[in-house]
RNA sequence: GUGGUUGUAGCUCAGUUGGUUAGAGCGCCUGAUUGUGGUUCAGGAGGUCGUGGGUUCGAGACCCAUCUUCCACCCCA
């Protein structure tokens, strides 16, 4: 009795044609962390359930995955919660364990554990998938990757700089073209005193976010119907009413919140990242921008592709004090992550994967028997000594099938390798693309590879 | 979590107001061509119609439930 394949909803099987892009990504990343003084970390899939909680705000806890604890979980539950079916309740007693929901907050857990082995300020990238018991849609699945950027221990808007160069120069690498918004949760700390609303923070952001969505009148009304006075009101309008590049922007907003300090602060930092960053990069003051996660507390980023119908492609800010849920105080740290999936989708739809043919194997030796098969074994291991990707056709299968199989691979060359070669000590190699074919020894069969080596392993 | 949408061969899809034995294209396998792929020709295999119930003399089609797909909202990468 045989399972019918399926996969959870959200999940997917990853292919070598869709791998190899992937890591095309990955490694033009990998790259340009490394330059910027990144070290690659890694952390468990799964982290004790407390680890996460409450790090993501209400609607972030949600949608962690929680994992059962082994064992007979039910009998340590309690009864009446179990009977009530109140699943919050319960939830202690069959679950302690959760899959990780992004790559933050285990990095905060990760810095203060191992913080005797680490020398800060700290900088570590990490490629690894995250999930989230959300409904997929466009662009947005239960499992994939992120690859983050953080630094901690150190404050410096430097910094905020470096990250931001970094978006740029990943991006431009990936001739992905994108707009880098940026705001500050002090600003908007600030803007929320000076309307005298600050205890209402989150609800104000939320409103404020969607303002490119719904327009002016369509976030007045939420506020209105949340409760919000009116100063709160013609303060979004005032918001909404702000023209200008990025400096002059910010000086109309810090006309709003002069009055109050950690607003001041804000408009402080941005001024100086607004003056110091590379003029020609794509980065847009966008007071709106407001992010859900509940741990940002100073600059705040977001990455979007314009030319693509799709979510951000990167995201990241801020953190004064995560580190402190796990008893380690006063260490700022910042990061950036970019979301894998996303670039994928926005460069397959954009057309941006170069050819991946030369990834795969350039030359397949036919199989004729284990003697033949035995001696062309012997060339291709000499092959892939200079670096050339050989295969041997494992099988002595029907010719048409082997050729069949180099052609749908994509395999350049093909080697025939009978008795009657071996015997003379001449090797039939035909380029698969012309047809043509040709005899050659063993030496002029090395040369022939040789040369077609990549120059970027000839010289060095 | 809310609303909508989808599921028929390996893939993409047809299938009439419910009516005999469920079709096509592509792919796959075999042969023409026992050591030469892509093209062509000939033949062949492959489906309990997502799953479970129900209505009916009769269900791929109608009803209910459930899972899945995709999409929007919420939120986010």
């Amino acid at each position: 009795m045989s399972v019918k394949p399926s996969l959870p909803k959200g999940t997917r099987d990853m292919l070598p044609e869709t791998m190899l892009r992937r890591e095309y990504i990955i490694d033009h990343l990998k790259e340009v962390f490394k330059k910027y003084g990144f070290a690659p970390i890694e952390t468990p899939a799964m982290e004790n359930l407390s680890t996460l909680t409450g790090k993501y705000g209400e609607e972030g806890d949600r949608l962690i995955f929680k994992l059962l604890r082994s064992g007979d979980f039910l009998s340590h539950a309690d009864g009446k919660s179990l009977a009530d079916k109140d699943s919050s309740a319960v939830l202690g007693a069959i679950s302690n364990k959760a899959l990780r929901y992004d790559l933050t907050v285990p990095f905060a857990r990760f810095v203060v554990q191992n913080q005797n082995e680490i020398q800060f300020p700290f900088k570590r990238y990490q490629v690894q998938p995250v999930w989230r018991a959300d409904r997929p849609q466009k662009g947005r699945f239960t499992e994939f990757y992120q690859c983050d950027a953080d630094a901690v221990g150190s404050d410096s808007l430097l910094l905020e700089l470096d990250f931001i160069r970094i978006y740029k120069e990943a991006f431009q690498k990936l001739k992905v073209p994108v707009i880098i918004k940026i705001n500050n949760r002090k600003l908007l700390a600030g803007i929320a005193e000076s309307l005298g609303i600050n205890n209402r923070l989150g609800d104000f952001t939320i409103a404020l976010d969607k303002l490119d969505k719904i327009g002016l009148q369509g976030v007045q009304k939420e506020l209105k119907d949340r409760g919000f006075e009116a100063e709160a009101i013609e303060g979004i309008a005032r918001i909404a009413a702000l023209s200008g590049n990025n400096s002059e922007q910010l000086a109309q907003i810090e006309e709003l919140v002069k009055s109050s300090e950690i607003g001041n602060r804000g408009v402080e930092e941005l001024r100086f990242v607004l003056e110091h960053v590379d003029k020609d990069t794509p980065l847009q003051l966008d007071l709106t921008l407001a992010r859900g996660l509940d741990y940002y507390t100073g600059a705040i980023f977001e990455v979007v592709a314009p030319d693509v119908n799709l979510g951000s492609v990167g995201g990241g800010g801020r953190y004064d004090d995560l580190t402190a849920i796990f008893g380690m105080k006063g260490l700022s740290g910042i990061g950036i992550s970019f979301g894998l999936d996303r670039i994928y989708l926005a460069m397959e739809e954009l057309d941006l994967f170069p050819d991946m043919e030369a990834e795969g194997t350039e030359v397949l030796f036919v199989n004729f028997g284990l003697e033949e098969s035995l001696y062309a074994l012997k060339l291709a291991n000499e092959l892939r000594d200079l670096r050339v990707k050989a295969e041997v056709y494992p099988d002595s299968a029907k010719l048409k099938k082997q050729m069949d199989f180099a052609n749908r691979k994509n395999i350049p060359y093909v080697v025939l390798i009978g008795t009657h070669e071996i015997e003379k000590g001449s090797f039939a190699l035909k380029h698969m693309h012309s047809g043509e074919q040709s005899n050659m020894s063993r030496v002029e069969l090395l040369q022939h590879f040789s040369q077609n080596i990549p120059s970027e392993y000839g010289r060095h």
